[in-house]
DNA sequence: GTCTTATATTGACAAACGTCGATGTACCGG
DNA sequence: CCGGTACATCGACGTTTGTCAATATAAGAC
């Protein structure tokens, strides 16, 4: 073990070294971690592209089963999954279920990748 | 899929309006949702914190196993994972192995989630 | 009421994942 | 040479994940 002091936050005085910045706690790294794993499928990602991209930024669950080629179970799962994470809001009009982008939740998660 | 012809168009266009903007393509889509899995795991967020907060921004692996707590192989093993996305790479010297963060790829990333 | 449509939920399955202990490899000091 | 250290790789394990078919629920249409 070479044990140079990594952990120590700040150095004081020390104008030529390198800023040791704070790291990633365990529990922020948990949560860091689930709002990027929603993402780390590119089913949702296309999920969430085509919603985006929708008129409205809303879509029914019919118009996104064709586009990713997928059963009508499994995309339901995706965007079970796209919501629970808070990228997704579902609105029930009548007998079909609108999806509709969190506005600023991509947004959130791409300024959070900046500080690790 | 609903049948659109038969209702007014006005109501039509509620539901399945055209896409206003390019979605995302299969192959970007899985090659994004890659470099997002990557990043999916807390300890890998902490690999990466833990390097980027050192002094150089490099550390061998026997400065990374004690913080996260987990065996060498495991930590190995993430490590491997990071490199392989193209987050982390590794200089060899001695007995040690030094693994530095790649200038611009978590910023590249970050951009890339504003164009979902 | 019944029938049809749109969506959610369940159960099952194979594949992928995270973790560890054991082992292999490379390097350095005696 | 031999021993020890730093790291990678292998094999195995329990868990999680993505997918589907089957079923359930809920809301019009008739």
């Amino acid at each position: 073990m070479r044990n140079t002091e990594l952990l120590p936050a700040t150095v004081a005085g020390s104008c030529c070294a390198p800023p040791m910045r704070k790291t990633l706690g365990a529990k922020d790294a948990e949560s860091m971690a689930a709002a990027l794993k929603a993402l780390s499928d590119p089913t949702r990602l296309r999920l969430l592209s085509i919603v985006a991209a929708a008129a409205g930024q809303e879509a029914c669950v019919c118009d996104l089963t064709g586009p990713v080629g997928l059963s009508q179970p499994t995309v339901s799962h995706h965007l079970k999954i796209l919501m629970d994470a808070g990228y997704l809001t579902r609105t029930k009009r009548g007998t079909w279920a609108y999806y509709a982008l969190v506005p600023g939740a991509l947004d959130r998660v791409s300024q959070l990748l900046a500080t690790v």
